[in-house]
DNA sequence: TTGTCATTTATTGTTAACAATATTTGACAA
DNA sequence: TTGTCAAATATTGTTAACAATAAATGACAA
């Protein structure tokens, strides 16, 4: 059961962004990633591709791939689809949660307030990851998982984009009220749960002051410092 | 603004299964698309890379790529989440439609009717989904949109394997309603039609008989007959 | 005839070389 | 210094050849 090299990529890619390593902008080189997966060009292509058509990557003619920078107008478009995508999960996910789903959940909360704690962003989003589409599992629609999944992705880029450091993630009591529902089987309960609990997220983002402009890996490790210019 | 090869490449094979001209189970070669399309086997590669990722192929490695077969879970799956998805989609579109849009879908319904009557399949599901995703425009969620694209490609496939032949697409006098109510701005009717109408096409189906058996672009030609074989 | 197996053929997977296109660099002039 | 332009470099795009694998063919034996 082993992973195609192009496969590699693509989860690689994938679990970089979600956990905020990889900031919108970044560009991907080809052979930078054939270095890194010790594999030819042709498989990289085709990883970069899969992206592409899940709206994780931009490709740019000649250019190039990069990780999609959201705009604000996608990034609206994108919490109104998880927001309906997501109750609907709440919905079909009520009553159906086993035992151990509930105390996977409930492990998955003090997961990620440990890592809040410890000032450990990547751990603490990858736990907040996991607590949706740990719901999307039980809600037993491959379907609605698989756009969750990607919508998840998409959304730690706005937040990475839009969000005034700090709020960044999910309030951890939200996600105790949702076990708290889900354990009960209170389906209406939860439901509206869910949808609030995204609401509060997007009500976060700030779209005022234009994102940070897109990273090439030379300027990531060329230090900004405080731009020694002016008159 | 000319396309990609690649892109051409993909937006030919989307048609066409959208036309149900490419059954489920039929092998895409690449000898036999990198000739059609004058390009080389590398672009037809990232094609159906990008195929697979939106789940209308299915890579089997070593083997090729064919035409995504779903399976009785899958259609399930499938329309539960057109249901949430086109639900939402009616609930933003009310009260959105132009005049223009109006005058587009009732057009619309009378050119499904027509090839309905004139025994062009392929024309009737083309208006069809035309009716479908140019509510899901009128909506102005990109993300939806393209979801339901995804889906409504894939219900054809499940149409194709599992609809006694004839009932596989929607009734037109829901179509019909589904106007009045969007030109009414009746939101919740909208909505409530939306819903039915997709249930309506999912309880056409008939999961009993196995699928007819995945095709080779050979046997399509080979002329079945009536199997000259027996005692 | 019919089933099995080795051989042949076709198809997919991999690699490398080359062409086309951006990007960077550095020289030069204002 | 600062702006512009040409040369140099690096990156993406394309192509062809080869290797690995699966499918089809045909010979042979029962």
């Amino acid at each position: 059961m082993k992973d195609s090299p192009e496969d590699q990529i693509v989860n690689a890619i994938l679990d970089a962004i979600a956990e905020q390593r990889l900031p919108a902008g970044t560009k991907l080189g080809e052979q930078a990633l054939s270095d890194l997966f010790s594999c030819n060009r042709a498989n990289v292509r085709r990883a970069l591709a899969s992206l592409a058509a899940q709206q994780v990557v931009e490709l740019r003619p000649n250019r190039g791939a990069f990780v999609m920078t959201p705009s604000p107008k996608e990034a609206r478009d994108i919490f109104q689809a998880r927001r309906a995508i997501e109750r609907t999960i709440a919905r079909h996910a009520s009553g159906q949660a086993s035992a151990e789903d509930i105390a996977f959940l409930r492990d998955n909360i003090l997961e990620e307030a440990e890592a809040r704690k410890a000032g450990d962003k990547p751990a603490e989003l990858r736990a907040s990851r996991q607590f949706h589409m740990r719901i999307a599992q039980i809600a037993g629609n491959l379907v609605l998982e698989r756009f969750l999944s990607e919508l998840t992705m998409r959304s730690t880029l706005i937040l990475g984009l839009y969000s005034p450091t700090g709020s960044s993630s999910c309030a951890e009591d939200e996600h105790d009220r949702i076990v708290d529902a889900l354990a009960a089987g209170a389906t209406d309960e939860l439901v509206r749960l869910a949808d609030e609990h995204l609401r509060h997220l997007e009500a976060g983002l700030n779209f005022d002051e234009p994102p940070a402009a897109p990273m090439s890996l030379r300027e990531q490790l060329m230090a900004p410092r405080s731009t020694p210019n002016a008159k």
